[in-house]
DNA sequence: TTCCCTGCAAACACTTTGCAGGATC
DNA sequence: GATCCTGCAAAGTGTTTGCAGGGAA
């Protein structure tokens, strides 16, 4: 399992890294293939799940039917709106306080916790503003 | 839009809520089964989304290509474990404190809050005594 | 030369939908 | 009787995989 660095590779870690934002792999083989034609969707999915591996990217879920993903920055938590399906980041001190209260928490018997998930459902400030209903088209954000 | 009460509604129902815990389409569809054989899979799906636009039902979504439903009880987080997908119901005071954290913080910009998800990742006690690997046929929760 | 990797297309798993008949209000 | 609902099967969606050839180490 000795990766190698082949250039459909560094295409696609360049092009999440150049965004800079949340993409799924289907916006990933779209921006990718303008420089490399040839590119297949396959190939960025399999990619996605080397460098997922590797830590150079991280998948997010939001259960909206399709991943998104990022390049590994700062630790940070996602708004979602629910109308636009923007996603914005946010820093919020609570890594550590989060782990501790769930080590205190009886009820939790025995889980060894590894890592937590958190994003909060809203509308964002456009959407709100315009007041446009909630995108069909989209499947919204389903519960946890 | 006015929702009937069939047989199938109820027995779908009625399979959540003696459950108790967290089930899949599949596993409703299945179990609702034994009482109702003609019963299909469409009307399953069709009835569980009717059910959460009532709020009898909640769809969860660990990112683990299906959906869980449960019955709407009091508020509570999820335990995930990643070897055998065990889901546990973990109470914490926190609502009120996270509402609270994201409002106060500036980077939100605007984003008007509904509600968040939090669950946590890691192993089960059963699991981490039996030191069985992550099972490889059922998908691990991805990140948020 | 050795494997890992690629493009392509077919396969997958879960979920949604069109249709014609059936049940509920 | 007007709607809403059902079973069935087909279609859809995002993602994964088998294969034969190609490229990186």
């Amino acid at each position: 399992m000795n990766h190698r660095n082949t250039k459909q590779r560094r295409a696609i870690l360049d092009t999440v890294e150049r965004h800079g934002g949340h993409l799924t792999a289907d916006e990933i083989y779209r921006l990718a293939r303008r420089r490399h034609p040839h590119l297949s969707l396959g190939t960025v999915y399999r990619n996605l799940r080397v460098l997922a591996a590797q830590g150079a990217v991280r998948e997010l879920d939001f259960g909206m039917a399709v991943s998104y993903f990022e390049t590994t920055k700062e630790p940070h938590y996602h708004l979602i709106c629910r109308v636009c399906q923007r996603i914005v980041d946010v820093k919020l001190p609570l890594e550590d306080g989060l782990m501790k209260l769930v080590k205190r928490t009886p009820d939790a018997g025995g889980f060894q916790i590894e890592e937590h998930r958190l994003e909060f459902i809203g509308v964002c400030a456009t959407c709100r503003d315009s007041g446009r209903p909630a995108s069909t088209k989209k499947r919204a954000p389903k519960a946890r």
